[in-house]
DNA sequence: GCTCAGGGCATTTTT
DNA sequence: TGCCCTGAGC
């Protein structure tokens, strides 16, 4: 037997080496996934199946790079390299960019994030003259992406008299002429959201025989994980490519669908005995993960769903200790308990902080537990917030990118073209997007023009600063043809004059942003580099074709390493710890009840499927906190997972719909502090460096002005600011004493905004302010 | 361009 | 409860 068959159970061996035909493999939680999927596609190399005939196609680009590098050690680098693997998207933009013509879209398109979506949105509602209070862009934007990842285009869209009805019943008839606008612009700035890449890609395969065709023949094999993630669109497309050699193999876990509120769909796992009748299934049903304990309490949740395949995972582990339940009476002192029993546990039993996940279900719920870890000095890092690309500086480089490689990208315009000020004001750019719309171009084609068609609707000064705009952007342009990505970007960042204005605030967010360029600069000359011993094409056209696809998440730093991880539910799929709490048991974790409305079976079976995946990202130990009363499930401390599960079996009735005055009111009667759902998500603050939300620039903005009129000081030093409250006596190192009016903000990294108050002076807002608490 | 007050609002998230 | 957006007013 090959050496590397060894190392697989006998149902893991027989999905890996069944190379022919349809397959589903249904992989349990911790039942090796990954390495069948690896050994898979290395034996498949093994036995002389060309890379680049092989499609694989995952989630996120984490797990592509992931099973990439293993099949690389497996099966060599250089076979590893031509392998067709990805995420949906970043397969199909390439596709989309090879085939640009057939579609009549530039190949340097430009992949639009949802912030540039929803901004576009906004701008189209306003054009209408449509109220954004009944017509939200977030709602809009949710419809338009369902329509599209269910390939419905506008037309179909304005034809069908359901999706209208309901539309109306919204009252928002208006959004198929929204969404017809919206696919229009897209389409003359050159630009494609996510949905998109899908959607044409249906569209491209629909329509273009031959061109499908190409593609079928070239997948001999394709292989799809997290298939009960799919979506409609992402569906479509698999099923059209293995139509022709019928080699597909998907692999999923039905017990793991959690997305369907972005449009996932659990039936496609569920049915593909249907579409693929001559199927083979097999069931990874040993968890190498967790204890007995955790699988068998974890398996009671859903054993009541009736959308499932059947499988029984077991595991051979040791039994293990109990499910421990948490009980405090508020939610501080749930924080507080919860780090008691991480201290503990690290002191104790000698575990690594990294060991240890704190699992929620909403971002919000995450600022009790900062706080609590903070007070015993644990280190810990938190998932979820804003990532990097979204982060205002780089989103403003990039954009000088996007414009660069496709200037008829608006968005990118609308974001650059007057930063850093260059006095072309809100009213330019309108008259220039008016101008943009009406005679159905870009703004880019609009100011290309000048000075002939727009020569009367600016002022002369006007003219001449858009024209220097235009002028830098041709000069980019030109360098971006002749020199690497990394030359390229370096030169925009220093002549946009964006590296300089960072590096001359020196308020610690000007700091980190300035940082935070060097490190964008950073991946650019690593690409650069890379691209070049690769000998892959290395202008920063390349580069950007990456970059719109990528996330946070896929580079993680050294110094994250030995943390607590705090993170949602959510994003703790296909991760694990030895200890896992899932804390805010009482109600959070059941959104779909907690808004009084009635839960249908699917999104209780989708909660109870929820839970799952949180229980069975434990190794070892695995404990439910709860905060209050309202729930409180007798003497539950250290019970038997199957007795909790009775417990909570009860809430999971069926259409039950929690009496929200009951809490509150047995907290009041019992004189304990009850934190509603509303209070808590009203807590919500940004909790780590990592969360600077653009619209805190307007904060900081305010700072930087402090500052310059010598009214601010910009660290802390001595006392902690986590002790500061509001009503203390504090010191301040320029105004002297004062009193603290308000404090948002407190984070992890002892960063505060300070509301402060001399006297006879006017209110102040400092944010990290040096601050000495005056006892 | 800034400040201030008022009102609406408030899951889960990858690409 | 606080965040975030907007619009009025300077």
């Amino acid at each position: 037997m090959l050496d590397y068959l060894k190392e697989l159970n006998e149902v893991q061996r027989e999905a890996v080496v069944r190379t022919e035909g349809p397959s589903l493999v249904i992989a349990g939680a911790g039942s090796g996934k990954t390495r069948v999927l690896t050994y898979r596609i290395a034996h498949l190399l093994k036995q002389g199946a060309r890379p680049s005939n092989i499609l694989a196609l995952t989630f996120t680009n984490k797990a592509a790079r992931e099973m990439k590098d293993r099949i690389g050690r497996v099966a060599g680098e250089n076979v590893a390299r031509y392998l067709w693997m990805g995420t949906f998207h970043s397969i199909f933009s390439r596709i989309l960019r090879a085939e640009h013509e057939t579609i009549g879209y530039p190949s340097n398109f430009t992949i639009y994030d949802s912030s540039d979506s929803k901004s576009l949105i906004k701008t189209i509602i306003k054009d209408f003259q449509l109220d954004d209070k009944t017509y939200k862009p977030n709602v809009v934007a949710s419809r338009i992406s369902m329509a599209k990842n269910n390939l419905i285009t506008p037309m179909a869209y304005a034809n069908s008299p359901e999706i209208r009805s309901a539309d109306k019943n919204m009252r928002m008839p208006a959004i198929s002429e929204i969404y017809k606008e919206y696919a229009k612009r897209c389409r003359l700035s050159g630009s494609m959201d996510f949905d998109d890449l899908l959607l044409i890609t249906n569209l491209l395969f629909r329509d273009h025989e031959e061109i499908l065709k190409k593609y079928q023949e070239r997948f001999g094999y394709v292989l799809v994980d997290e298939y009960q993630d799919t979506n409609y669109s992402q569906y479509l497309i698999i099923k059209k490519l293995a139509a022709k050699h019928n080699n597909i193999c998907v692999v999923g876990d039905d017990a793991q669908s959690i997305y369907s509120f972005r449009g996932a769909r659990i039936e496609n796992i569920l049915n593909f005995k249907n579409d693929y009748p001559d199927h083979r299934v097999f069931k990874l049903e040993q968890n190498y993960r967790s204890t007995q304990t955790i699988v068998n309490a974890a398996n009671s949740i859903i054993a009541r769903n009736k959308k499932q395949i059947p499988k029984n995972v077991f595991s051979e582990n040791a039994l293990g200790k109990p499910i421990k339940i948490l009980s405090a009476l508020t939610d501080n002192e749930e924080g507080f308990l919860v780090a008691q029993e991480i201290s503990q546990l690290q002191l104790r039993d000698h575990y690594q902080f990294e060991d240890f996940a704190i699992l929620y279900r909403t971002n919000a719920q995450s600022r009790i537990f900062e706080e609590s870890l903070r007070k015993r000095n644990i280190p810990y890092k938190i998932y979820g917030g804003l990532s990097f690309y979204q982060r205002k500086e780089i989103k403003d480089l990039l954009s000088y990118f996007r414009m660069t490689i496709n200037p008829d990208d608006n968005e990118a315009l609308k974001r650059i073209i007057n930063y850093p000020a260059r006095g072309i004001g809100q009213t330019t750019v309108g008259k220039l997007e008016v101008s943009a719309v009406s005679n159905e171009t870009s703004i880019w084609r609009v100011l290309t023009a000048l000075p002939e068609i727009n020569h009367s609707q600016v002022n002369k000064g006007t003219a001449t600063k858009l024209m220097g705009f235009v002028a830098l952007i041709d000069r980019f342009q030109k360098l971006s043809q002749e020199s690497d990505a990394f030359e390229t970007a370096k030169t925009i960042a220093e002549q946009t004059g964006i590296l300089k204005d960072l590096y001359n605030d020196k308020s610690p967010e000007g700091l980190s942003r300035h940082e935070n360029i060097q490190e964008l600069l950073n991946g650019i000359q690593e690409f650069s580099i890379s691209a070049k011993e690769q000998g892959d094409p290395d202008k920063l056209e390349n580069y950007l074709e990456d970059v719109a696809l990528l996330t946070d998440q896929d580079n993680e730093k050294d110094e994250e390493k030995n943390k607590v991880t705090l993170m949602t539910v959510h994003s703790a799929k296909g991760l694990e710890f030895k200890n896992v709490f899932i804390v805010g048991m009482e109600e959070n974790l059941f959104p779909s009840q907690r808004q009084g409305e009635k839960a249908t079976q699917e999104s209780l079976e989708e909660e109870r499927r929820l839970f799952y995946v949180a229980l069975t990202r434990a190794e070892e130990n695995a404990w439910l906190s709860y905060a209050n009363q309202r729930y409180r499930w007798g003497n539950l401390d250290f019970c038997t997972p199957s007795r909790f599960l009775e417990e909570l079996d009860e809430r999971y009735t069926e259409g039950q719909v929690p009496t929200g005055v009951s809490g509150r009111a047995s907290a009041e009667q019992s004189n304990v502090s009850y934190s509603s759902p509303a209070q808590r998500f009203a807590q919500r603050q940004p909790s780590s460096s990592f969360k600077t939300r653009e619209s805190q620039n307007i904060l900081n903005k305010k700072l930087v002005s402090l500052k310059e009129s010598g009214r601010a000081q910009d660290t802390f030093q001595g006392d902690d600011p986590g002790k500061i409250q509001a009503g203390m006596t504090v010191q301040h190192q320029r105004f002297g004493e004062g009193k603290v009016l308000k404090i948002e903000g407190i984070a992890p990294d002892l960063k505060a905004t300070v509301f402060f108050r001399t006297t006879g002076q006017k209110q102040l807002l400092l944010k990290f302010a040096k601050l000495r608490i005056k006892s």
